[in-house]
RNA sequence: GGCCUGGUGGUGGAAUUGGUAUACACGCGAGACUUAAAAUCUCGUGGUUGCAAAACCGUGUGGGUUCGAGCCCCACCCUGGCCACCA
């Protein structure tokens, strides 16, 4: 009976907040503005889970504190539903998925609406709207143009499941991201962006944005760059190069001796190199060199190892194979020869594809020299290489005129002597690899592409020297801008083929065929489409530039002067970068990054104001007591990672069945209750453990606000309540600016334990205060509760709370007495006395 | 194997950053109201010993620094997460 009705009170806000435009920020001429940003969720499953709406409930209590403190906050919501998720969830429940979407999107907006939160519907967007893809296309062929997005015949990673290929960051332990199947390799043509041209700058950025360090961690393991050196080998038999780097075919003069390139990271062993070890793919290319008898072996072995997964191949760890392909090369510091072998343990893909074996020092060499019984050379003293390999520090020994240094501190003499040799020079490798954007899926943007083959065939031939990374993009021409959108083709057999080939093949003749944006002849078009990453890799900056109708229901685009570009220029400036970008750690090393390449991408194109550094945007840090230095060149300075709702100690999962669809928590004890149930669970940073007894708990406390608001109002706060109180705004506002919502919870539940006590009573004008510290978590209750104590409309809108510091600190003190550290004796003296000494040595 | 987190009551978690360890909540126990239940309210609740006052022990383990350590230093053991044949 003391409980309030929470659907009359929500439906009655909501309505008013809408009509009244309370969140409604003037995206052109604000005076504060703060960008407040949540990960986007992906409209796949069934709706809606608390997961979800933990991850949008925290973000946006910070919006709405950071909106009492005076800031102008835009809060946009949107739904990234293009892409293989949302088209394999399509597939599951046998709908076609845009149909499906129009489903899903009633759904998101439904219960997003009613969460709570103060977003900014005007502005929402969907990315598998022709009006988003249609820059997100634009974004490909910009990409192309600056000479960014490419076309090669490689060795990709391909789910026989989802039937397409996936970039190296949505391949977890040689499965698949989304449905875990073991992946495996298949070589085809797919477009790559470069983003292995912004290594440095995505690593060197790091240093400069307030981000958890576990996410900056895990892209710099992602990145993984390696300072070491590339050691050239010379090849006595034979007279042809086989040149793997480009760099050196270019250069005639070296077509005699024959050179083998390999990185390492350890020079300093090299005189411990005792053979020399290649990758079966490029053992494929070394295949003419391989004297005839061992021809057939290698050969053979090659077809075999190539033919693994990666998965078998790992399993194959332990024991290592390969195969003396018959060459010699030279070690160009010992001048020892050392037998070429091939086997799979070594990777194509990273440093040049050839290593040196240094098996006193590695143990994967190690291992290896032991099955094909290759010498063992100590060069650093300190481990015995009878039994392991030792790759520890110590003294160099058989190495020439090395010997006597000491690892690692004369490393760089090493390799001072290794580039003045000309046995090598320094290089910096990195893991991180071009990522590949092509899909052969429908549910994405088609890749705005056009193939020519008329223009194909006069094309001048590229560079005919980089055998195992051409690029051919011969033939290949975007479409005109004006012709974007490059409409998805409505097809009834959307699903995926499995041999390779985009659904797309089966489009319409009309939409197919198209004519060259080059020379007018017939072409057809790319029927790949584009990664579901690349559109979420820039929906930030479509956000603020976007007006829509206020229904949901009318999708109509209201416009907002957008030409050549998807961005206007000044609300762009005045909003960006992102103040502060709140989600899941989960995206770390794929979202994360592939969005700050693309921003970089933008600022060098002139598109984003590179230079600009707005004052709006130095946002105090939350653990740094200082300004942002990034500027542009990052698009989220700030970003908060919020952890994981999990429920029975396991993560929300559709297997496990443990998912919580938080309608029936809304619908029971209102969005309210679960908004600072789900908060108080534990630190926001850390997530927490979803129980129903905990909920009921946060009923409990809101009930009893309700009812002390209705019993124990009165014309004066009493004075012990009142000095509560002023600790609680001081804890609940430091509380709320750095995202500890459990202790500011907790103090607000310290204060109204108080209040219910005896004789305690809180002026109207204090209860107001007390409601505005709850109602960025509790925003519906707060707002009635303050209409009905006659505040002005509406609570959000009302300047955060003063508090009085000398009210704060009572006139009594607890006087502690500590021996040793333990507790041996405490009294109560007013606060004033606590420096005479004496007197207080006397009452000890 | 590498990197990153974290380890505090029966449970989720607090602790002004070196100064009364366990705030707040859940759970549990006792009581009040009620014919009864629910709801609400009150009291209790780290461990051991004790009738009690009280004493001793207690923040993963072992050392160290300090008048004083959950917090700082060294070594180790677990939990969770990310990456992994990356030369």
């Amino acid at each position: 009976m003391f409980s309030f009705n929470h659907k009359k009170i929500e439906r009655k806000w909501r309505e008013e907040w809408d009509d009244k435009g309370v969140y409604e920020v003037d995206l052109e001429n604000a005076k504060k503005p703060f960008y407040n940003l949540m990960m986007f969720p992906y409209p796949s499953a069934e709706g809606l889970h608390v997961g979800n709406m933990y991850a949008f409930t925290g973000a946006d209590i910070y919006g709405r504190y950071k909106a009492m403190r005076g800031y102008d906050v835009f809060e946009p919501i949107g739904l990234d539903g293009f892409g293989i998720h949302s088209e394999n969830y399509a597939i599951k429940i046998g709908k076609h998925p845009k149909e499906q979407a129009k489903i899903s999107e009633k759904r998101f907006y439904d219960q997003l609406s009613k969460i709570g939160n103060r977003f900014s519907w005007n502005n929402r967007l969907e990315t598998y709207d022709p009006e988003y893809y249609k820059w997100t296309q634009w974004l490909f062929v910009k990409m192309y143009e600056n000479g960014l997005a490419y076309r090669k015949k490689s060795l990709v990673n391909w789910c026989p499941s989802c039937k397409t290929v996936l970039a190296d960051a949505q391949v977890e332990q040689g499965k698949c991201e989304r449905c875990k199947t073991e992946t495996t390799k298949k070589e085809t043509y797919q477009w790559f962006f470069k983003i292995t041209d912004y290594a440095q700058r995505l690593l060197d950025g790091l240093d400069k944005i307030d981000w958890p360090n576990k996410i900056k961690t895990a892209q710099r393991n992602w990145i993984g760059r390696k300072e070491g050196v590339e050691i050239d080998f010379e090849i006595k038999k034979g007279s042809e190069l086989v040149p793997i780097k480009s760099g050196l075919a270019s250069k005639p003069e070296v077509t005699e001796p024959l050179i083998l390139t390999c990185f390492t990271t350890r020079p300093d062993t090299l005189y411990g190199a005792t053979f020399m070890v290649v990758a079966p793919e490029y053992a494929k290319k070394l295949l003419k060199y391989v004297p005839e008898d061992k021809k057939d072996e290698v050969e053979k072995y090659i077809k075999k190892a190539l033919k693994k997964t990666e998965q078998t191949r790992k399993k194959d760890e332990k024991s290592k194979t390969g195969v003396d392909m018959g060459i010699k090369v030279i070690n160009l510091a010992s001048n020892k020869k050392l037998p070429v072998f091939v086997a799979d343990y070594v990777l194509m893909d990273y440093g040049s594809g050839a290593v040196m074996g240094v098996p006193a020092h590695d143990q994967r060499d190690w291992d290896f020299a032991k099955k094909y019984n290759l010498d063992i050379v100590e060069v650093i003293k300190g481990g015995d290489v009878k039994k392991q390999a030792y790759a520890g520090e110590g003294k160099i020994v058989n190495s020439g005129k090395w010997n006597e240094l000491m690892m690692p501190n004369d490393m760089g003499k090493i390799i001072d002597d290794v580039e003045e040799r000309k046995i090598g020079k320094r290089k910096v490798e990195f893991r991180l690899r071009d990522w590949c954007i092509s899909r052969q899926r429908y549910w994405g943007p088609p890749i705005p592409m056009v193939y020519c083959e008329k223009c194909a065939k006069h094309a001048t031939p590229e560079s005919k020297e980089v055998p195992l990374r051409r690029v051919t993009n011969a033939g290949w021409y975007p479409e005109k801008l004006e012709n974007l959108p490059v409409v998805l083709p409505d097809i009834k057999d959307f699903k995926p083929t499995g041999d390779g080939k985009s659904p797309l093949e089966k489009a319409d003749k009309d939409w197919l065929y198209t004519k060259c944006p080059k020379c007018g002849a017939k072409a057809k078009r790319e029927t790949d489409v584009s990664d579901t990453f690349l559109d979420s890799s820039w929906y930030f900056l479509r956000y603020p530039s976007i007006k829509k109708s206020a229904t949901p229901e009318s999708k109509q685009v209201l416009l907002r002067r957008v030409t050549g570009s998807p961005f206007d220029k000044k609300i762009t400036e005045n909003w960006l970068p992102v103040n502060a970008y709140i989600g899941g750690a989960e995206h770390a090393v794929l979202h994360l990054m592939y969005s700050r390449f693309v921003w970089m991408a933008l600022c060098d194109w002139g598109i984003l104001p590179a230079s600009a550094t707005p004052e709006s945007h130095s946002v105090p840090l939350r653990r740094v007591k200082e300004k942002h230095k990034s500027g542009w060149s990052e698009p989220f300075p700030f970003l908060f990672g919020h952890g994981l709702i999990i429920k029975d100690g396991s993560k929300m999962s559709k297997s496990k069945g443990n998912i919580i669809n938080p309608d029936k928590y809304i619908e029971k004890y209102g969005a309210d209750v679960l908004r600072m149930y789900l908060m108080f669970i534990g630190p926001y940073e850390q997530g927490g453990d979803f129980k129903d007894t905990g909920i009921q708990g946060m009923k409990k406390f809101l009930d009893r606000v309700w009812r002390l608001f209705d019993e124990k109002i009165n014309n004066k706060t009493s004075k012990k309540l009142k000095r509560k109180l002023e600790q609680t705004i001081k804890k609940v506002g430091e509380d709320m600016g750095s995202f500890n919502y459990n202790t500011a919870i907790a103090k607000l539940m310290e204060c109204t334990n108080l209040w219910k006590e005896d004789g305690e009573v809180m002026s109207e004008q204090d209860g107001q205060k007390f409601l505005q510290l709850m109602a960025p978590i509790a925003p519906f209750i707060s707002e009635e509760l303050w209409s009905k104590l006659g505040g002005e409309f509406s609570i959000h809108n009302q300047k955060w709370p003063k508090y009085d510091e000398k009210l704060i600190e009572s006139e009594k003190v607890i006087f502690v007495i500590q021996v040793n550290g333990k507790l041996r004796g405490q009294f109560e003296v007013d606060r004033d006395e606590v420096e005479n000494e004496k007197k207080m040595i006397k009452l000890a």
